[in-house]
DNA sequence: TATTTAAAGTTAACAATGTTAACATATAAT
DNA sequence: ATTATATGTTAACATTGTTAACTTTAAATA
């Protein structure tokens, strides 16, 4: 039933199992539905187990946060074909971004939430923040795209911000139901994306 | 020091003051610093006098998320010249959105946050969703703007979603610290307002 | 006006949650 | 073989939202 070796006593990989429950957790449930005790009956374990690999709930949570966030960094950059036109290559990249949170909206709430950032507020240097582990793989493609003559020669750092700002931006507006989602997502972020590109591509007439 | 009437047992307001006593507390230390237990000793009420005004701190919660919704649209359209060109219009709204976020993000959280959605989702006409309340107005003036022949004669609702959404992604890129706020808030808006503009406008060239 | 009824508030107790302290057991080191 | 360390358990706490039973004021009615 459990994941538990049959020596008894000592679980064996505790930690690495407590952050893969959790993930299963937040996906099914959300982020609320991760109780330590839940948690730990799955696992077979007492809960105050789990205070031998992590100081808190929080730490814990952290940890599952930036699981997550590989997750999302996989699943957009890991299909990615890169012999695609560039303009393409972009294009797919945002549709994949929202494919994600679309598909694991609990789990895309909780790694860009805020109910855990007020300690790491502090703790963080503020100047190298952009925690979106792909962010700077997106900067080097618009930075590819401008050198190929796609993109305006603005500052990349900026229009990456941008493009992540508009899919953030549709990946919360559809998984917290702000607009309906009815069967027209597709025709709702191509029109995202054309816009998107007007404004940052070079210019056609001249 | 409490807002109690002189005679000591009713109150005569609570059910209002819970509501006004909650937007401080959200707006000062985030949805999770409500309490029942500090929310009612503000007051000089017993914890419990909550219960005949509300059934549940979720209910309480709902109605301080309606009038958070109706701050925001204050905010929004209050302030905004209605003499104005339809491109500035829509640039003070976006800028006055943005800056609302900025100024109250634990309030602007919790009204567009999940964490008390669960219940409403079913609750709720999938068909009448677009609940920020000036939502409807800001589809007005994309509409007049399409007849004075500044935006592409697309679906308006369209183009309002896609605004929003840049709108809100920025607020929450800007608010959770996803982005560096240097002091270049001003140039990354003005990015992003370009861009929108470039994809909806009518062409130039034509 | 006197009495009844309903609205609004209080007190005491509960169950659920994260956390800690004191103790127990298995593995690693000497 | 013994000691030390890592890991797990049990029992108890404080904090939270909630409910039940009771009290007090205001409103309605006779």
């Amino acid at each position: 039933m459990n994941t538990k070796t049959n020596s008894s006593y000592h679980h064996g990989n505790l930690k690495e199992e407590l952050i893969i429950e959790s993930l299963k957790m937040v996906e099914n449930g959300g982020i609320a539905s991760i109780t330590l005790r839940e948690l730990t009956n799955r696992l077979g374990t007492s809960r105050t187990a789990l205070y031998r690999h992590f100081t808190s709930k929080e730490e814990l949570l952290q940890e599952v946060i930036q699981a997550g966030f590989e997750k999302l960094d996989t699943h957009i950059f890991s299909t990615l074909d890169s012999d695609l036109d560039l303009n393409l290559k972009l294009h797919d990249l945002g549709r994949a971004y929202i494919d994600f949170a679309i598909k694991n909206p609990n789990l895309y709430r909780m790694i860009f939430g805020h109910e855990l950032k007020e300690q790491r507020e502090e703790s963080c240097d503020i100047n190298e923040r952009e925690d979106a582990p792909g962010f700077h793989k997106l900067v080097d493609i618009i930075t590819d795209a401008q050198n190929a003559n796609i993109l305006k020669k603005d500052d990349a750092f900026m229009q990456a911000t941008v493009m992540w700002s508009m899919l953030h931006g549709l990946s919360n507006l559809l998984i917290d139901g702000h607009v309906h989602i009815v069967d027209n997502i597709e025709t709702l972020f191509e029109l995202s994306f054309q816009t998107l590109i007007s404004g940052i591509a070079v210019e056609l007439s001249e």
